[in-house]
DNA sequence: ACTAGTGTACTATATACATATAACACTAGT
DNA sequence: ACTAGTGTTATATGTATATAGTACACTAGT
């Protein structure tokens, strides 16, 4: 795992986490490494782990039961809304970014199905 | 302006200052707001937007004459490529983004596009 | 009861960022 | 020469982030 050093490292893993539970890498209601496994696992600081996870379950994506464990959440329906409010946040960046770049919209169809082109092929 | 601040203020400001370029706002070699000027414009202190100017010359944005002010750069080449080094990325953090999160080429097309539908309406 | 593995909490240190404040050096116009 | 307006440099302070290290509290299995 590489960090990008313009954004805080537990933002970063908190992201992580996110995406491995939208993506089905981490099961609904699953435990998940403690946080001392996690910070040898992403080479950081175990007290780093416990901010992630404090801040997970502050969003309410993640508990944790005090001497056994943290755990995903059971609800369906916070991972559904995390997903989507995730989307919408990359979807509002992109287009706004590049309108106050000066593109136009049809411009922004153009470049995407450009940009698809070549992912594609490669 | 408001600042986001999950992100340095320095950062954010150079931002704003090439987006002001890439728009015409600020002209090709002209003189920009002093240190001072900006400082009080943005409410943030001398030493930041020092540090603002610093690194816009170090990457070829803007240049400085000691005891007359600072000036945006001359060449139209040097803030082509930079538009295009910032849509660039803009686009490359949506594709991989949305790609993170699972979804397909075809459902960000979809996705653009109904979005981009409703901000025209608005 | 004991123990290993959890989460929790605390102190200390280092770095980056932003601010406040002050002084210095250069340039152009008077 | 002087002065106002530049950029430049420096010290000090406070906050957020990340690390290192230690200790405590709880839980489950033995």
């Amino acid at each position: 795992m590489i960090f990008d050093n313009t954004v805080p490292i537990y933002i970063q893993i908190m992201k992580l986490i996110k995406k491995d539970i939208i993506l089905g890498k981490l099961e609904l209601g699953a435990k998940v490494l403690s946080t001392r496994e996690y910070a040898q696992e992403l080479k950081v600081n175990p007290n780093t782990m416990v901010r992630v996870f404090n801040e997970l379950e502050r969003e309410g994506i993640t508990f944790t039961k005090r001497g056994v464990g943290t755990f995903i959440t059971e609800s369906k329906e916070k991972v559904e809304s995390m997903k989507k409010e995730m989307a919408e946040d990359i979807i509002r960046n992109f287009i706004d970014g590049m309108l106050e770049l000066g593109f136009e919209f049809s411009d922004m169809i153009d470049l995407i199905k450009h940009r698809l082109e070549k992912e594609v092929v490669q």
